[in-house]
RNA sequence: CGGGGCGUGGCUCAGCCUGGUAGAGCAUCCGGUUUGGGGCCGGAAGGUCGCCGGUUCAAAUCCGGCCGCCCCGACCA
């Protein structure tokens, strides 16, 4: 019995002074989530209802592809976090037991269900395995944003795959793949795949699901046939106007020009006609020139990836030192292993002379230095991939997959014997959704002025009926009888019964945003009929008294 | 961690600059009225002005410290 007289929805008409996103605001005043403290939320009884719908679908699909659902527990001893090396992420909470033992909040369940297998598998005949639950999730987040977006403590929903070789993993994330796009069809979102980064450390694979919204802390760039995380993406340089090419690079003079910026306008060149220099130290040890497009910028990600390893910035000594007047250098002549962006195409570029106040004009990679190719620029917007142009658009992370390997598993010490007495390690994949991000990006995604606009499978109701007519009015005996019969076809439903004015009964209905709202009163009743409002573009039709509730089942079917 | 902002009744805010009786709207409670778009009339209750200290005859207001929250950036295993 859901009657809004005897609930506990607080709804408010002005949102919190200090929210800023879509979300926050709406799932407030809504009255689903309250704030506890900086990144810390309760959520109330509706706002529960669509975070349980969300986790049922994944439980659900999870299900399907032989996935067992367990509980671990939040509060670990720090030791196995130790052994992974995860004990120093300044993101995870540390304390101390009374015994004055380190213990962690966990941030995530890789090391005790590693532990868990260690303990248990010992041959091959053990594998494969698919373990998750779905528990809190405690991060010490240097700034949690956004309402339920970005919090220190969320619920989320992690699963485990533990296969005997790396084929086995390629199969167990095919399966999460299979199951993870029809989970997010199933939560009416729009929503992309996309490459995601796997990390220095390793990792053989990793996909983010992304949910577009104006909150989205992730950029992703999307063209026909292509999606990816802008840390990862990849796609064809646009062309820039490059000046006739001339034999041999010739020197110019550009006192004090050390920006892209001025030496473009100053030489009456695109900045795309510039190559700039950005020199890194690898590893703490060799340093090493990249070079770019003047109007294309470094991606530290994907430079990281391509030189396998960590890397800083020069210094302005180092390069003073070793390669030429910081603002002026260039590849020309210089004695640095330079690595080329495959956004410069052929041509002569204006670079950096490596000599104050000075310019080359001409300069053509392959011709004037030699160079490695590499791929290591942000994607910008008109760019493209198979021809097709890439547009970049904000979204928020609502699911990601990742191929982890053996890491986990060979500092746990996870193995098996196989077939032939030989002890292998547990090839691992980790998969994680956090519920509270999908109700956050529904609501991001189908807010209209009214408030809150669920899809059918997330709301936390799927009918509200308005009743207008005080107590022992023939509108509440009629509304009284529908609402048992609703939820006799199996529709959950929201009864509005509460002693108040219409218009504040429809605000309330709009700004909750259940997929169907009725309204029970007497104009209507008296010519035999209901009214039915289609939350998602508030079009209304009338239905007849007689058979009400099943067409309002029937019309319920319909809804995205 | 760097930069910016805010903290006054349940909510949204004014008052602070220029020190002197703590306010408004909404919400709440009581009575009445109204019932298809947050309606109306009358009455009432509700505030350690984030905390601590200082200046002063007197501090929401000025000064110092602390705490909390938000936004931008960095970070995000």
């Amino acid at each position: 019995m859901t009657r809004l007289s005897g609930y506990f929805l607080p709804t408010e008409r002005e949102p919190p002074a200090d929210a800023e996103a879509i979300s926050h605001k709406l799932m407030v005043r809504a009255g689903l989530i309250r704030q506890v403290g900086a990144g810390l939320w309760s959520w109330l009884p509706a706002g529960w209802r669509v975070h349980e719908r969300a986790a049922q679908i994944i439980r659900e699909e999870l299900n399907a592809i032989g996935a067992h659902e367990m509980l671990m527990p939040v509060l670990n001893p720090a030791e196995p976090w130790r052994r992974s090396g995860r004990y120093d992420i300044d993101e995870l909470f540390k304390l101390k037991d009374r015994r004055d033992a380190d213990m962690v909040l966990a941030l995530a369940h890789e090391e005790i269900v590693t532990g868990h297998i260690a303990q248990v598998v010992r041959s091959y005949r053990d594998l494969p395995l698919i373990l998750y639950h779905i528990q809190t999730k405690e991060r010490d987040e240097p700034r949690p944003r956004a309402g339920v977006l970005r919090t220190r403590e969320f619920i989320m929903k992690d699963s485990y795959t533990f296969d005997r070789d790396r084929e086995g993993l390629e199969a167990a994330y095919a399966k999460h793949v299979s199951a993870y796009d029809r989970i997010f069809d199933r939560t009416g979102l729009e929503w992309y795949r996309v490459e995601g980064d796997v990390g220095y450390m390793g990792g053989f694979g990793a996909h983010e699901y992304m949910a577009p919204c104006a909150a989205g802390e992730n950029e992703i760039a999307l063209a026909d046939g292509y999606a990816a995380n802008m840390e990862v993406a990849s796609a064809d340089a646009q062309p820039v106007e490059l000046p006739p090419r001339v034999n041999e690079p010739e020197r110019l003079s550009t006192p004090g020009m050390t920006t892209v910026a001025q030496v473009a306008s100053e030489l009456g060149v695109p900045a795309g006609g510039l190559l700039k220099a950005y020199p890194v130290v690898v590893d703490g040890g060799e340093l090493r020139m990249v070079m770019l497009r003047g109007d294309h910028r470094v991606n530290d990600i994907k430079l990281r990836l391509a030189l396998q390893a960590d890397f800083r910035p020069a210094s302005a000594e180092e390069v003073a030192d070793r390669i030429g007047p910081p603002g002026f250098i260039g590849p020309v002549g210089v004695d640095l292993p330079v690595l080329l962006d495959a956004g410069v195409l052929d041509g002569g570029y204006v670079t950096g002379a490596n000599v104050v106040d000075a310019h080359l004009r001409g300069v053509e990679p392959g011709r004037d230095f030699t160079f490695e190719r590499v791929d290591v620029r942000s994607v910008v917007a008109g760019d493209t991939v198979n021809g097709h142009a890439v547009r970049i658009q904000p979204a928020i992370e609502v699911g990601n997959i990742f191929k982890l390997g053996t890491r986990y598993s060979e500092r746990l010490e996870a193995s098996y014997l196989d077939e032939h007495g030989h002890s292998q390690l547990i090839w691992m994949g980790s998969y994680g959704i956090g519920p509270a991000r999908i109700a956050a990006a529904a609501v991001e995604q189908f807010a209209d002025e009214k408030g809150i606009s669920w899809p059918r499978t997330l709301a936390p109701f799927d009918v509200e009926i308005v009743v207008l007519g005080r107590e022992e009015s023939q509108e509440r005996r009629f509304a009284d009888g529908l609402y048992e019969e609703l939820q006799a076809l199996g529709l959950s439903v929201l009864y509005d019964d509460r002693d108040a004015g219409p218009g504040e009964k429809f605000a309330d209905a709009e700004l909750l945003g259940c997929p169907l709202r009725l309204t029970v009163g007497k104009r209507s009743l008296a010519s035999g009929e209901i009214e039915m409002q289609v939350r998602r573009g508030l079009a209304s039709t009338m239905v007849p008294v007689d058979g009400a509730a099943a067409a309002v089942a029937e019309a319920w079917r319909q809804l995205p």
